[in-house]
DNA sequence: CGCCCTATCGCTCGTTCGGGTGATTGCATG
DNA sequence: CATGCAATCACCCGAACGAGCGATAGGGCG
């Protein structure tokens, strides 16, 4: 190592711009190596065994398999992995997901060169890093009522455009039941009717886009 | 100018690691000058006025005025502009308008370096790049059935929870003249009810979860 | 053991939705 | 000029929706 107290980093993310600007905000920082770099999850399991990186710099969103995925995958093997999760959308439970996961921090591809460094030294030190931010958005997360696991197969039957019937029948229940449900959704949600309840599913990240 | 033939270049995005990565990335080619740096649209017309850069490579999420907003801003003063829009988000129609506004290109982020330059030469000769992949998302966007003005206007009434009655008062029409665009609405996006014509909305990007 | 939440089922009733089938105007494209 | 499309307005009607009242049974928790 060059410097005694250096830190060894590993860069993932399918972007290579992203990467190469990492690289090169990161190597501005004498204390900090990139050891590696990879561009998915495997990747970056891979590079994990042979390079034994302090740090962990990874994207939540890749192909393949997520970031999320790989953080669990890693967190499973290996505990004491340090891993700074980056994003580039900012409004998401993915955030609690990470977290939950075990990430040491949570950054957005926007921070600056300094907030990054630090971000960086914060989880070496064996710290938790999260921006402010972030940490607002965490707790109108934790307010939100969340809805059942029940009212979820609900809603996700109303999302994909079947009657109160059409969803008793998927779930075999009585159409009586899912008019309860459908209820409770709504109220949740604080949605006039299902159409709203729909959005709110997707801005809260109940119902996601790709299917 | 360093060099006789040099291309020279804006780069405009909110990211400053994007940024760092595209600098670090284009500062390989002997050909390519970075002239200038932006965050946001405004600062990048102000920077296209002072730089007269050849080439704008521009992000096309921004906050305050988005990068389409920006292209087309630009366009309107300098029509001879070149504009190359990068994006994250893959799965858009952000891309047909954008060659609607004008761009000269459009790239993911996740490119290679190799294709950047291309793309960088080939729009400043003039010419148009376009990457196979969205050529097809293209002919696919151009397939499916898009909503008019109203029609959008009207599937957000819904996203809302507004009945038909509450959206005719919004936008100052009739009530059956509101039904007559839900169904219109509901043939094009082969929706059984407005709850899954939200949920399409959602999927095809007509409709956005950032308010 | 109570307490809360979830899931389940039941009924009524007014409102809204969405299909079917029309029409007229205006604008743009060919 | 014809054709097509968008936007506007109009009527009928059965089916679905959502509110407002319930109830019962089971699980987790203090």
């Amino acid at each position: 190592m060059a410097h005694p107290g250096s830190i060894r980093v590993l860069l993932v993310d399918d972007h290579s711009v992203v990467r190469m600007g990492l690289a090169a905000v990161l190597s501005l920082d004498e204390h900090i190596v990139i050891v590696g770099e990879a561009e998915d999850g495997a990747q970056a399991l891979e590079k994990f065994r042979t390079e034994k990186p302090d740090v962990v710099l990874m994207d939540v969103r890749m192909p393949g398999m997520g970031g999320l995925e790989a953080l669990r995958a890693l967190r499973a093997v290996t505990p004491e992995a340090r891993v700074l999760m980056l994003t580039t959308s900012e409004l998401d439970e993915d955030i609690q997901r990470a977290i939950e996961a075990g990430a040491a921090g949570y950054l957005q591809k926007s921070v600056t060169r300094d907030e990054l460094v630090r971000a960086i030294r914060c989880v070496h030190a064996g710290g938790r890093y999260m921006p402010e931010a972030l940490t607002r958005r965490l707790e109108q997360l934790a307010k939100r009522r969340h809805l059942s696991h029940r009212e979820i197969e609900v809603l996700d039957g109303m999302r994909r455009g079947l009657s109160n019937r059409d969803i008793a029948l998927a779930l075999s229940i009585s159409e009586h039941t899912v008019k309860a449900h459908v209820k409770a959704v709504l109220q949740k949600l604080e949605s006039a009717d299902r159409a709203e309840a729909v959005a709110r599913g997707f801005e809260q990240g109940l119902l996601r886009v790709d299917e």
